[in-house]
DNA sequence: CTTGAAAAGAATGCCGT
DNA sequence: ACGGCATTCTTTTCAAG
């Protein structure tokens, strides 16, 4: 992906309303050439879509956490992110290499809320939790592609 | 919030680019009913901004992880996150109640990236770090309100 | 909250380069 | 791959019920 194409993507990731007009001028391009380049950049399934952003404390769901997950039966065939995926609350399901099988970020309105809320994953996909409770987020879902890091080495 | 706003927000945390016209003929209001309910989630602090969404692995960025950080030494006065923050490969920051003092969540392009990324928080914060690499991801940032769990209690 | 109207702005497609 | 232009749709604001 060239130079300006993350440009676009980094521009697009702050404020996915900018128009193509403003696109262009926050990028040097026309209004057309933007709207060519996003257009592929959703093709190409590098932009998959649009989304409002929620402040979940005024949200009323201020309370996060940290859930690691551990099957019961190690032997059993692992279906836990279907047994888990119509849960509303859980954020965001990870499978990961380390102590746990999966990690899961989970959102709640109150801590009595995540109580049932363990019991309810726990029945659902008979599994040990661990649960690490979020005190604060400094910061959130922030747009990579900055740069910063080291270039990119191969494609 | 109501049962109304409630359906608002999760539409268009599922499509932020949704018309006022598309949007009243999915909840049932006319174009200015829901132009003005969408003023008031933004101007409430409910909706803060709009998003282009990521697919990371055609981003160039599909290497995933989760870091656990703790402090070389507990006394010092602590301002990881604000040690932390110009690193654009760091795309969550949760302050926690556990073992640790922080959660991260990385993305990077390569494992040797992530090598990196470690001995540049490490000697950014002075911190030691336990790091759990993402295998998959199921599901990640899904839009929470659609409220299958307990009804509102108090607030 | 609804309907309706009118003006400004954006998206989209076509045609050049 | 980019720029300019024209058409269509959306947004936004206004009025009145």
């Amino acid at each position: 992906m060239e130079e300006l194409d993350r440009r676009i993507v980094q521009l697009l990731s702050r404020d996915g309303r900018l128009s193509f007009t403003d696109l262009g001028k926050a990028s040097g391009l026309s209004t057309s050439a933007v709207h060519q380049r996003v257009r592929r950049l959703e093709e190409r399934g590098i932009i998959t879509g649009y989304r409002a952003v929620l402040n979940h404390d005024a949200a009323g769901i201020p309370l996060a956490a940290l859930i690691s997950v551990i099957p019961v039966d190690p032997a059993a065939p692992d279906d836990i992110p279907d047994r888990l995926r119509h849960i509303t609350a859980l954020d965001s399901c990870f499978s990961v290499a380390g102590d746990e099988n999966y990690v899961l970020k989970v959102r709640v309105a109150s801590p009595l809320e995540l109580e049932e809320l363990l019991a309810q994953i726990r029945s659902a996909a008979n599994v040990t939790t661990r649960t690490t409770v979020v005190l604060s987020t400094p910061w959130e879902d922030r747009s990579p592609l900055a740069g910063d890091e080291a270039p990119a080495e191969d494609g």
